[in-house]
DNA sequence: CGTCCAGGTCTAC
DNA sequence: GGTAGACCTGGACGC
C-alpha cells in the first residue's frame, strides 16, 4: 500500500452479498504494517475471489495515498499523531450502503439508526454460509413495502426517503457508484448527493468524508460540534471551526474528523 | 405523563 | 439566501 494502514493491530470481520442471491463471510486482519490478509469462508471461484478482494481494497481504501496529507499534519501538534498510519476511513463496498447508512443517522439517536440498518440487512440482505446476511441490494430495499420500513425498521419518515432512492437506483435512474470515479469534480459529487431525497448538507459531508474518500467536507452536526468545542476548550462557531482546518484544503474534512476522534485510536 | 432531543431535512415563506 | 415548523421514533428527564 502507499503508505501505512493503522497504528495497531486490527481485525474485521463482515459479509458480503454476491450478487447472485448469495454472500460471503470475509475476515479482514492487517498481519504486519503495510500488509492485509483476506479470507474467505467457503468456496470462491477466481472470479468471485478477485471481485471480493478488489471490494476489500476499496472498504480499506488501500490505494490511497495519503502521504501528502501526512506531510501537511506533521507541522500540527494536534494532529501530528496521524502520520503514524490514521486517517484510512473505512467504507461501505458500495456508495449506495453509505448512503443508506447515512440517512439512517440523520436525526435520531444512534440506537436508532443500529435498529433501522439491522432491520435491513436481517430482513433484506443475503445469508452467508454462517447465516450472517449482508447488506441488502437496490433492488431488495424497493420490494420491500411501506409496512417493512414503518413496522420492522422503525424508521419513520425516512422510510419513504429509502424506498425511494433504492427504486430509483434499482431502475439506473441514480448511479451512486458513479460517484466513485476521480475524474468527477468533489463540487459535482456533492451537489448529486444533495440531490439524494433525505440527503442535507450534514449527510453529503459525511458521504463524501466516509463513502468516497472525498476530504474537503467537514461533517458539522450535533456531535461534531459540542466535540470540538470541548476538545480546544472554547465555544466555537461553524465559521470558527471551518477557519481552524482551512489550511488543509482538500483534506480539511479529514483533519477536522481525526482532530475530533483522536481518542478512538491513540488509547 | 408531557417535553425534549438525538450524528437533520424539507417546505414554505 | 436565510429561517420557522413539521416530521417518525424512543429513550432520558422533569414533574
Amino acid at each position: 500500500v502507499p503508505n501505512r494502514i493503522d497504528t495497531t493491530a486490527w481485525t474485521l470481520d463482515t459479509t458480503l452479498a454476491s450478487g447472485k442471491g448469495s454472500a460471503y463471510g470475509v475476515h479482514l486482519s492487517e498481519v504486519r504494517s503495510g500488509v492485509v490478509r483476506a479470507t474467505v469462508q467457503g468456496n470462491v471461484d477466481v472470479d468471485e475471489r478477485q471481485r471480493l478482494l478488489g471490494l476489500c481494497r476499496h472498504m480499506l481504501r488501500l490505494d490511497d495515498d495519503l502521504s501528502r496529507f501526512y506531510d501537511r499534519v506533521a507541522a500540527d501538534p494536534d494532529l501530528a499523531w496521524v502520520t503514524a498510519g490514521g486517517g484510512r476511513m473505512l467504507c461501505s463496498p458500495t456508495v449506495f450502503e453509505d448512503v443508506v447508512k447515512t440517512i439512517c443517522t440523520t436525526n435520531c439517536s444512534w440506537s436508532a439508526t443500529e435498529r433501522m440498518v439491522g432491520a435491513l440487512v436481517d430482513h433484506l440482505g443475503c445469508a452467508d454460509s454462517s447465516g450472517r446476511h449482508a447488506f441488502p441490494s437496490p433492488q431488495a430495499m424497493a420490494e420491500a413495502d411501506d409496512d417493512f420500513y414503518r413496522l420492522r425498521a422503525r424508521a419513520g419518515y425516512r422510510g419513504a426517503y429509502l424506498r425511494v432512492l433504492a427504486t430509483r437506483v434499482a431502475e439506473g435512474e441514480i448511479d451512486l457508484e458513479a460517484l466513485n470515479d476521480p475524474e468527477l469534480p468533489d463540487a459535482e459529487a456533492e451537489t448529486r448527493l444533495l440531490d439524494l431525497p433525505g440527503v442535507g448538507p450534514y449527510a453529503a459531508a459525511h458521504i463524501m468524508l466516509t463513502g468516497l474518500g472525498r476530504y474537503g467536507s467537514l461533517v458539522l452536526d450535533s456531535w461534531t460540534r459540542p466535540a470540538f468545542a470541548r476538545l480546544s476548550g472554547r465555544k466555537a462557531s461553524d465559521e470558527a471551526i471551518r477557519r481552524r482546518f482551512r489550511k488543509y484544503g482538500t483534506y480539511q474534512g479529514l483533519a477536522f474528523w481525526l482532530y475530533l476522534t483522536q481518542s478512538w485510536v491513540a488509547g
